[in-house]
Order: structure tokens, then C-alpha cells, then sequence
DNA sequence: ACAACGAGACGACCCGTTCACTTTCGTCAA
DNA sequence: TTGACGAAAGTGAACGGGTCGTCTCGTTGT
């Protein structure tokens, strides 16, 4: 989520001096973003408190508000840590799409996977800044790559040749926010597949 | 929202002795659902304090907890009232589904009503007893209507015979959660036509 | 020397409840 | 018919307990 070195810009003025004092503590990092986890699945967004975070992590709260000024980042880090992308091999279309929900699937049946996704996705409802962030992953993570394979689907006519991406993004991927906000439950099993082939009837041609 | 006469329930012991004292103020009533839609369009769900309400409607704590126990039923009662069922005079299928979306489009449409309506799904996900007001209103609104327009279709074979009504609702509306809570935007207009005339693609024969 | 850290104190605010007091009306005796 | 009574609803303000975000220490590590 966050690369290491971001404080080269704090030292531009003269680069011969380096930094000085201990870098950013990993250990602490990986903590916080732990205690973040259960926190978001035992309290959920809305009860959410940065001092039992602290006590859980054994932090300082100036060591989180230094490096998370917004609460909701801070979930967000912690929930897109657990959706690992899924590399496609095979050809088929449906598979090809379904593999950018799997993250999904598999994140939200591991664990208290479902409970921190929804706590998650709730903090990115509530706050501008960490809503911007996850509409960021999903336009990298889900628009980019479908973008690439509907093109190449509606070139082969396998789906008809004129649609709009966002609205094909809105229709593969509504029905889980249902299930993870609504019914609270994770995703079945085959989620993704059906997801992928009722996208692919909806825009036949 | 509320029929004047509920104190029946309280009475109905002795019939005869009829209830005392002054009814309950629609005024401070309405001031109260006025506050609370300015208060979640500024600060949110979680953000959201009984206090503002009491201040920004010139009402006492005690009046808002004697209605509303639960924090989210008000919000939910706020948002409802935004919403207008338009009746359908037409016939066209597409048209009668439509117009059962309307009133979210419309409302989405109006001044804050997105940022109402997404607060107030948040107290939905968050509170049960909210959860279910929203569910009921849902059932009564949107999947009895569609269940009868849906089983008339079927008779004509015009959709499938065989479906489940519940996935039908959550193909129909489960576009509207994504557009109002990820991307924080009202809906486009059009929008009600355009899942309507999708589900009937999905259910064809 | 300097920066990040853990621990904790600080005032401000919010929560849900309770108290004091006023206003509104159905009830009922004069 | 009418005026006193009392139950219910209303505002406003306080309470103790908790959380928030900031700030100040002393410590650690480079």
C-alpha cells in the first residue's frame, strides 16, 4: 500500500544532508494495521476507536495520526491488504473476468475476511478521502482490466460492440457489495463465475 | 410517516377512560426529521450526534429518545419520507419497473437526498432494528409490486417461467446501492429505465 | 542532533439518563 | 357549564462516563 521512502520530498532543499533519527517502524506499521483488522471486525466502522487501536497495537495514537491524519484510510489500508490479485492463465472470457472478483471471494471466506470488508467499505461510504481511495483501487484493479478484455471480447463479437464500462464495472460488481454490506454473510462459492456469466448475457449482442 | 391515533394500544384496558394531556407535536416532530437530514447530508452516519439534532432543531434529548430509542430508525424515517411513490399509468413493462426506481432517482436528484439516502443506508447496515424498518419498507414497496408485474409477465410469456423474486429485486436495485454508496452520486437520469429493461433481459425465456 | 516512538494528560465534545419546570387537554366534581 | 385536577408531552440544563484529537513528556535508535 505505502512505499518507504516518501520523505525524500522533506529533504529536496539540500541533498547532500540526509535524514536523520530512526526511519518509520515497520513493527509499529504492521501493529497498527492488525489491531485495525480486529478492531473493524469486533467493533465494526461506526464504533471504531483509535484508542483501543493504540492499546491493542501498543502504539502511541501520535505514531497513528502521524501517518493516517484520516481514520478511514487506515481501514482501507487494512481491507486492501487482503484482496490479493488472482493471475488469470486460461482463455475462457468467464474466467478471465471472474478472476477480478476472486480477491473478493477468497478475502471474504478467510477469516473475519467478511466483517473487515464491511467495516472497510463503510469507512470508504463515510469519508470523502478513503471513498476516493477505494474508487482508486477499484478503477486499477476492476475498470483497467475488464476494460482490456471486454475490447477484446466485443472485437471477436462475442458481446455486442457498443456499452459503457462503468456501468458494465457497476453490474459485475453491485450484487457483492449487496451480499457483504446487506447480508453481512460472505460470498459463495462460484460467486465470481456467476457474476462473470451474467455480465456477459447482459451484453450479448 | 405516523397516524395520529396509536395510543390506543396504551388504553386498551379501559376503553372508556380515554388517554390525557396534549398529543405528540408534529411540529417538533417535523423539526426533529428536518435536523436530522441536515445533519447526516453534512456530518454522515458516523459522525452523526443526537446532540446536533437537539440543538439544530431546538428540541430536548428527552423528546428525541422518548420516538426514536434506536438512533437509526430516525434517519431511516428521514430518508423514507424522501421518497414519493410515483403511480404508473402506462403499460409497458418496462415503464410499470421503472417506475419503481423512480423514486430513488428522484430522490437522489433533489438537493441532498444522495447524501441523506447514503447515511441513512449506513444506519440500515449498522443497526438491526433499522435494518429491518428498511427491509419491510423494501418488501412492501418494491418487491410486491414487482412480484405481481413479474408473475403477470411470466403469464404472458414474455419473461421465463422459473426465477427467484429475491435475486429479481437484487438485480433490479443492487445498482442503485453501488451508484449512491461507492460512488457517492446521484442517479443518472434515465437510470430507472435502464435496469428495469436490463432485468427483463435477464429473465427472458 | 534529530526524528520517531510509547505513554499519558488535557480540554472539548458526545452519550444516554435524569431533574426541574411549563404547556396542553381529557376528566370530573361543583 | 365550568373550573380545578392530573396525566402526558414539551424545553432546557445538568450529570457521570466515555471518546476524540492534540499536546507534552522522556526514551530509543540512527
Amino acid at each position: 500500500m505505502s512505499s518507504a521512502d516518501d520523505q525524500t520530498t522533506t529533504t529536496k532543499k539540500k541533498p547532500t544532508r540526509r535524514r536523520q533519527g530512526p526511519r518509520r517502524s515497520e513493527a509499529s506499521r504492521a501493529a497498527i494495521i492488525d489491531a485495525t483488522r480486529e478492531e473493524l471486525a469486533v467493533n465494526g466502522w461506526r464504533k471504531f476507536s483509535v484508542d483501543s487501536i493504540a492499546r491493542r497495537a501498543h502504539a502511541s495514537k501520535q505514531t497513528i495520526y502521524r501517518w493516517w491524519p484520516a481514520t478511514g484510510t487506515m481501514c482501507l489500508e487494512a481491507a486492501i491488504s487482503l484482496l490479493q490479485p488472482t493471475p488469470t492463465s486460461g482463455t475462457d472470457p468467464i474466467e478471465r473476468i471472474a478472476s477480478l472478483l476472486y480477491p473478493f471471494e477468497v478475502a471474504t471466506r478467510t477469516g473475519n475476511g467478511h466483517a473487515v470488508l464491511r467495516g472497510a467499505l463503510m469507512a470508504a461510504v463515510d469519508e470523502k478521502e478513503a471513498s476516493e481511495t477505494w474508487r482508486n483501487w477499484l478503477k486499477s484493479n476492476v475498470r483497467a482490466p475488464l476494460r482490456l478484455i471486454l475490447a477484446e471480447l466485443a472485437a471477436k463479437q462475442r458481446i455486442r460492440r457498443s456499452y459503457d464500462l462503468d456501468d458494465a464495472v457497476n453490474i459485475l460488481i453491485a450484487p457483492a457489495w449487496h451480499n457483504i454490506l446487506i447480508m453481512r454473510a460472505p460470498l459463495k462459492e462460484g460467486f465470481s463465475e456467476e457474476q462473470a456469466g451474467r455480465l456477459l448475457r447482459v451484453l450479448a449482442p
